[in-house]
DNA sequence: GTCTATATGCAGATAGAC
DNA sequence: GTCTATCTGCATATAGAC
């Protein structure tokens, strides 16, 4: 791995862990093993090298949720199994946690990742609830847009009452509290 | 207004606007109007402060929920009234925003309030659902726990979606769509 | 109770040698 | 490309006068 990739992966870890406001240039030098002229050579500067690290955070939690997304089965069982995935739900959302970081938000370079990912996420999901109510899987009153907001959030939620609590168990409530909903909403 | 009072509004304002990591002694010096001795006086150091302005900042949601919550109504119209509250979207909330902190989490005694109030809203709203379906409003089916638990975080990742768009609109979508499957539990 | 002085170390770089 | 030196200012206090 070149430093360029050991610096980016370094301030990716940080940004998850400890937000934009709490990661300093030389806690990214110390964790990427590289010195400050380094980082200062290959990078402008700790917002240049942070929009790298988000852009590569929200293309690899793109192509997740798609690998999910992209599978076989009903829009249900899709919507479930992205639900369910596998996820380290007391670190939080590596793109999520970055719109409570206000610097992030007051730079349109980092949050238009940041904005994209739960857009793109948020419409793929619609998608999918749009062609369960297509095929006639879902009740015709469901408005596809709205439900597929609401599964992002419960998602982007979930973390929060996981990381309160200290459990990960507050996220599968969530989790599960949303599915019973929504499957209550297939047609019969 | 006492100077130690105002030390803690000043205090609860920034930890909404920019965490915990994000606020220094030096900016509550200034926007409370108090030196650096009289901070030191009447607080231990920063942990000391941000715990008292934020069990200030969780009673105070809690009592602002606990007007919607104890209306009048049915479950559902109870329920509704509290994910339709006004509410400064993109500001965040002010208790759920902490659990992106590390330093909040990391501390028991600065987690707990937070816990403790995203425990006691779940388990209010859970109360309400459980007498919805105890007197025949709701599907015998739904379970008040964890259909609490996706209306908490419901709420609490439409300020991440509202945050990451720059838009409210994003926080009402999730609260529609939500509230839609919601209505589709009502006992016919 | 409030003020000023003082202190250590980190944040976030820039400059120039190698 | 990487290293070391250097810089300004803030973070987070402590000490002691008034």
């Amino acid at each position: 791995m070149t430093t360029s990739e050991r610096l980016v992966d370094a301030t990716r870890e940080l940004l998850w862990e400890r937000g934009y406001t709490g990661t300093s240039p030389k806690a990214i030098q110390q964790r990427a093993g590289a010195g400050q002229g380094s980082m200062y050579h290959h990078f402008a500067g700790k917002p240049d090298l942070a929009l790298a690290a988000i852009r590569r955070t929200a293309e690899e939690m793109r192509a997740a949720a798609e690998r999910v997304l992209g599978g076989e089965g009903t829009a249900y069982a899709r919507v479930e199994a992205y639900l369910r995935r596998e996820r380290d739900v007391l670190r939080g959302c590596p793109v999520g946690r970055l719109t409570m970081d206000p610097d992030v938000i007051a730079d349109g370079a980092l949050r238009a990742p940041v904005d994209e990912t739960l857009d793109w996420l948020r419409g793929r999901l619609a998608g999918i609830l749009r062609e369960g109510v297509a095929s006639g899987e879902f009740d015709r009153s469901l408005d596809p847009e709205r439900t597929a907001a609401a599964v992002v959030a419960t998602v982007q939620g979930g973390y929060v009452l996981a990381r309160a609590s200290g459990s990960a168990a507050a996220f599968g409530a969530a989790v599960d509290g949303l599915l019973a909903l929504l499957a209550g909403r297939r047609a019969a």
